[in-house]
DNA sequence: CGCATTTGACCAGCGC
DNA sequence: GCGCTGGTCAAATGCG
C-alpha cells in the first residue's frame, strides 16, 4: 500500500482557510477512522463550506490513496486505474468549473461502480450503495452531479482536519515532553536535597551513637566542633544575614559611630558573620556546651567549599549565578589578586566564592565556593548549589570518621571515591576549611604502579570514560551530575564512618561500596558531566586550551 | 542617576 | 602584645 496515509500531501494555505470546526460534521465513508466514525454528515453545512473554502481549495490530495487502503483486500483490479487517475489536482472553481465537474460526476460515477463491485456482487449503477449506507446523503448525491464534488470536498476536508488533528497531537506531544523534562529536571534537584537531609539524619544518628561510645577522646576536626552556644545569635544574624548589609546602610548613626560602638560592644553588628570568625568565635565556648547536629551541620555547609581549577583567560567561569565583587586582596604566595564575589541573586544569600588565578600557572583559574543558596536557582546554577551542598555532606561525613581518614587524599578509599585519583579531585583537610578540590585543568594520570587495588584500576579505567564522555554530555546535565557526583563521594564517605567501627560486615560494605561506585556510570557520567561542565564554561570565555591537555 | 567595581581601611584570628 | 594574613566594609570611582 504504497499510497497510504503517508503518501498524501496537503497544501498548507489551505489548511489556514479552513477553520477545522467546521467540518466537525464531515462524514463519507472512505474517510472512516477512529477520530470521525461517529460525526454524521450535515448536507446543509457542506455545501456552505464548499461555497466559502471553494475558490482557494485545491487538491493535492491523493484520495485514491485512501481509497486503496479500503480497496486493499479487494482483489477485483476492475477500476482501479481509473481510482488512480480520478483526483488529480483539481481546481473546482476554476472557469472550467462546469466542465471539470462534470468530469468528477463521471468519476464518481466510475468509483460507485466499483464500490459496487468491491463491496457488492450484483452490477448496478452503484448509486443505491450509498442508499444502504446514508440514504439521505445519497440523495442529494444522486440528484445532483455536484454531489461528488461535495464529497470529494468532504473528503479533503475531513483529511484536512485529519492533518491539523494530527499536528495539534504533535504540538501537545512536543509540550508534554517539554513538560517531562522539566518535572525530571525538579526530580533531580529535589532527589539531591533529599539525599542531602536523609544523610544529615544518619549522620545524626552515628554522631550520637559515637558520643555516646567515647565521648571524651573523640578527635573532631576544628571546622565541625564550632557554633554551639552562640548559634542562637548565629542564627538571628543568620536570618537576618539578608539585611546586614542593609541595617549598616540604613542605620541612622554613621559608620563611623557605628563602628564604635560595635568595637565597644565586642561586635561588629553590620558585618555578616565571616566563617572563621564565628567558629573560633564558638571554639571558646564550646566547652561548655557542645553543639547539636543540627548547629555543627549547618555550620559546616556554611565552611564547606568547593574549588574548581579549570583554565580560563576570563575573569571568572559561568556558573549560571550572579555575583557581586565585594572585594580584592593580594593574598600571600600568589601575586594574582583574588577576588571576593558574593551571590547577588538574592538579598542575603549566604554563598560567596573566591576567584584567583594560580601562581604556578597563570591561565588557570581558581574558584572557590561557600554556602548554600537561600533562594530558587535557574537550572544552571542548581549544579553549582547542589555541588556545595553535597561537598558540605561529604565534608560532615569525613569530619564523622577518623580526622586522618577522608580526610587524606592519598587514603585508599579516598582514592577509590575519586575516580580520577587525587589529579583531579582531591579533600583537603589542611585548608583552613575542607576543601573539595576539583582539577579540570588536566587529564587523569595513567596508572603508575602505586596503587594496585582493583579500585585505583577501576578508576583510571573510569577515567579514560570520563574523557570518552566529555564531548557527548550535554551542558545543561552539568549542574545534576556534579551534585549527583559530589553525592556518591559524600555516601561513601559516610560509609567510611561506618568503616572505622571493627565489623567485619562494615568493612565488607566499604569494600562493596568502592566496587558500586566505580562500577557505576552514573558516577562515572556524573564526574564527566563536571568535566564537561567546566570545559563549556571556560570555552565559553576563551575556547582555548582545555584540551591541551586532555 | 543608579549600579557595579575598585581600593584603602578595618577587624579578627593566629603564631611568635 | 605585636605583626601577619584572610576576609569584609564602604567611600570613591567608573560606566552605561
Amino acid at each position: 500500500m504504497d499510497r497510504g496515509w503517508s503518501g498524501l500531501t496537503l497544501d498548507s494555505s489551505s489548511l489556514d482557510l479552513i477553520n477545522p470546526n467546521r467540518f466537525k460534521n464531515n462524514n463519507h465513508r472512505r474517510f472512516l477512522n477512529p477520530l470521525t466514525m461517529s460525526r454524521m454528515g450535515d448536507e446543509d453545512d457542506q455545501k456552505t463550506n464548499m461555497s466559502i473554502d471553494g475558490s482557494e481549495f485545491r487538491f493535492p490530495v491523493s484520495l485514491s490513496g485512501i481509497r486503496d487502503r479500503e480497496d486493499d483486500d479487494s482483489s477485483s483490479g476492475v477500476g482501479r486505474e481509473n481510482d488512480r487517475e480520478v483526483p488529480g489536482e483539481v481546481d473546482f472553481f476554476s472557469d472550467k468549473k462546469s466542465r471539470v465537474c462534470q468530469d468528477e460526476v463521471d468519476d464518481a460515477g466510475l468509483r460507485v461502480k466499483k464500490e459496487e463491485q468491491d463491496d457488492r456482487t450484483d452490477v448496478n449503477t452503484g448509486l443505491n450503495l450509498r442508499t444502504t449506507v446514508n440514504a439521505r446523503s445519497d440523495q442529494s448525491v444522486i440528484d445532483n452531479g455536484e454531489s461528488s464534488e461535495m464529497e470529494d470536498k468532504r473528503a479533503n476536508n475531513e483529511l484536512v482536519k485529519l492533518q491539523d488533528e494530527l499536528k495539534k497531537m504533535t504540538m501537545e506531544n512536543e509540550k508534554l515532553r517539554e513538560l517531562l523534562t522539566q518535572v525530571s529536571n525538579n526530580y533531580t534537584s529535589l532527589h539531591m536535597h533529599l539525599v542531602s537531609l536523609m544523610q544529615q539524619q544518619q549522620q545524626q544518628q552515628n554522631k550520637a551513637l559515637e558520643a555516646a561510645g567515647k565521648h571524651e577522646e573523640t578527635i573532631v576536626p576544628r571546622q565541625f566542633i564550632d557554633l554551639g552556644p552562640s548559634r542562637a545569635s548565629d542564627e538571628a544574624e543568620d536570618l537576618s544575614n539578608s539585611s546586614s548589609e542593609d541595617r549598616t546602610r540604613s542605620g541612622g548613626c554613621s559608620a563611623v559611630e557605628r563602628r564604635n560602638n560595635e568595637v565597644r560592644d565586642g561586635k561588629r553588628l553590620g558585618r555578616e558573620e565571616s566563617p572563621e570568625t564565628e567558629s573560633n568565635k564558638v571554639q571558646k565556648v564550646n566547652n561548655s556546651s557542645p553543639p547539636t547536629f543540627e548547629q555543627s551541620t549547618e555550620a559546616t555547609m556554611r565552611k564547606a567549599r568547593v574549588s574548581v581549577r579549570a583554565r580560563s583567560e576570563a575573569t571568572m567561569i559561568s556558573d549560571g549565578c550572579q555575583w557581586r565583587k565585594y572585594g580584592q586582596k593580594m593574598a600571600k604566595g600568589n601575586p594574582c589578586p583574588r577576588a571576593y564575589y558574593r551571590c547577588t541573586m538574592a538579598t542575603g544569600c549566604p554563598v560567596r566564592k573566591q576567584v584567583q588565578r594560580c601562581a604556578e600557572d597563570r591561565s588557570i583559574l581558581i574558584t572557590t565556593y561557600e554556602g548554600n543558596h537561600n533562594h530558587p536557582l535557574p537550572p544552571a546554577a542548581v549544579a553549582m548549589a547542589s555541588t556545595t551542598m553535597a561537598a558540605a555532606n561529604m565534608l560532615l561525613s569525613g569530619s564523622m570518621s577518623s580526622h586522618d581518614g577522608m580526610m587524606n587524599p592519598t587514603n585508599l578509599l579516598a582514592r577509590a571515591v575519586l575516580p580520577c585519583s587525587t589529579s583531579m579531585a582531591t579533600i583537603s583537610a589542611s585548608a583552613p576549611f575542607p576543601t573539595v578540590t576539583l582539577d579540570l585543568t588536566h587529564a587523569p594520570p595513567l596508572p603508575n604502579g602505586s596503587s594496585p587495588s582493583t579500585a585505583a584500576a577501576t578508576n583510571n579505567h573510569n577515567s579514560l570514560m570520563l574523557q570518552q564522555q566529555m564531548t557527548n554530555l550535554p551542558p545543561n546535565m552539568l549542574p545534576h551530575v556534579i551534585g549527583q557526583a559530589l553525592y556518591n563521594q559524600s555516601k561513601f564517605s559516610g560509609l567510611q564512618f561506618s568503616s572505622g567501627s571493627p565489623s567485619a560486615a562494615q568493612s565488607h560494605a566499604v569494600a562493596d561500596t568502592i566496587s558500586a561506585l566505580t562500577a557505576d556510570p552514573n558516577f562515572t557520567a556524573a564526574l564527566a558531566s563536571v568535566i564537561s561542565s567546566m570545559i563549556n564554561g571556560s570555552n565559553h570565555h576563551d575556547g582555548e586550551g582545555n584540551n591541551k591537555n586532555q
